[in-house]
DNA sequence: CGGTTCTTTGACGAGATTCAATGCCGGTGG
DNA sequence: CCACCGGCATTGAATCTCGTCAAAGAACCG
């Protein structure tokens, strides 16, 4: 077993980055049960009311959380990156009260909640790394209500790119000079509360003003103070955990 | 020592409603070290950028949590009333991303971080509440997100005021019927996203459409399958832990 | 290539903000 | 006891941001 190639090294070097672990806690680590698996663009990986008994591991791919408003508007209220796990937020709860949907062609692991639920409680080190990663979730959670309910529509596409680009470096996808963006203007909207039409009205004032470039799936930032700026960005919310 | 007169009272109630406790887990969260406090209305409890030693349970008032905007803006991200725990959020971060203020008059009871997180690690039962309550605010603020995302100004105001009273009437402050409403209307905006002043003119619909009456102070509802209908509330991400 | 999805742009309209003025209520002090 | 004051609620008018509708162009996929 080469921890190298081995399936749970992703879980096992995000939980290191939040937490120290010894060699005990790595073993029970990499020993919880799990399965491999594939996945399209645009899937669900957990719906909204479902009773989630497995968590999942993004291991390649971008993928987001939703909630759908009775009208049938969306709205995205976070996206994750290779090497987040998607289900922390369900791991206590009965029901998931929201959906997780791929954005991009995915490779996941699932792990049986009940295995990482007593993980979690066998290895404090690993538990508080859960716990730490559910609050920093919920950290984002609450600048995505500030964002979407006080900046108006620049500053807040801003952000959210600011945030991805941001989280997306320090997981080794890119830089701010050069990032892959999965999205599409209709998903930005999603995730802004705005439209797609709006959206790219603002990309476009984004451009004209020399903050940004943009070419079909990336983006890149080329006055990466003045974006910031332009976002009003303070990272402090990551918590350092991106 | 009368559990019903113990500071922690309020606490033990809560976690009960949560998870189920062994005589020893109780014993042990009575046991936990604290100090009882009063602060007057519109005071800081947890102010962004400190870093929290201490864990606040709101014995009596009301309180909000908030974030500032860089133009001075401000959102309230959710608001807290008796019997909740203010501070699970920070419980394992280390600088507070978010401010918590008092909203009236309040009862606080303060406890030392370190002895909430070993009462959690040596309890599990407990352990399990503490995650619980963590991860039914963090779908609060999700919803929050698709509030203020998503909905149109009516209907946001409804919907929170709707969160209000299903949490409020189970904690029993209130009822339906006949409910105190701690908050100005400019607070009210800072929830949903929106101005004072248009904030006034949805209430001021609401209130022509039969579905509520106001009076300082106090909300009535007269109409209580209506006004969930006119705020397409669905309690369902309460979790049943409101 | 042909169809589909995504992006881009313009014209128009709706919903929310801003500004401003008035009224109401509770508290305070003469 | 009542006049005054400050905070909050209420309302109207003008303005502006963002949404809606529509159409054309660009990129992607089989």
């Amino acid at each position: 077993m080469h921890s190298i190639t081995h399936p749970l090294q992703p879980l096992l070097s995000k939980v290191r980055r939040i937490a120290r672990l010894s060699e005990a806690d790595e073993r029970a680590l990499l020993a919880v049960p799990h399965r491999v698996g594939r996945i399209d663009a645009n899937r669900y990986i957990i719906r909204e009311g479902d009773v989630p008994r497995e968590c999942c591991l993004l291991v390649e791919g971008y993928a987001a959380r939703s909630k759908l408003a009775t009208d049938g508007g969306r709205q995205i209220v976070s996206f994750h990156i290779a090497g987040d796990i998607l289900d922390l937020q369900h791991l206590f709860l009965e029901r998931a009260d929201h959906s997780v949907q791929s954005m991009t062609d995915a490779k996941l692991v699932w792990l049986p909640m009940v295995a990482l639920r007593d993980l979690a409680s066998e290895h404090p080190a690993i538990g508080t790394a859960f716990w730490r990663d559910a609050l920093v979730d919920a950290s984002i959670f609450r600048e995505w209500v500030l964002n979407v309910g006080r900046r108006d529509a620049k500053t807040r596409v801003a952000h959210m790119l600011c945030e991805f680009i941001v989280r997306s470096e320090a997981a080794g996808l890119g830089t701010v000079e050069s990032m892959r963006l999965p999205f599409t203007q209709e998903q930005i909207g999603d995730a802004t509360g705005l439209t797609a039409v709006h959206v790219n009205r603002m990309l476009r004032e984004l451009t004209d003003e020399g903050l940004i470039e943009r070419t079909p799936g990336v983006l890149r930032v080329l006055d990466w103070p003045g974006f910031k700026r332009a976002a009003t960005f303070n990272a402090a919310y990551l918590h350092a955990a991106a």
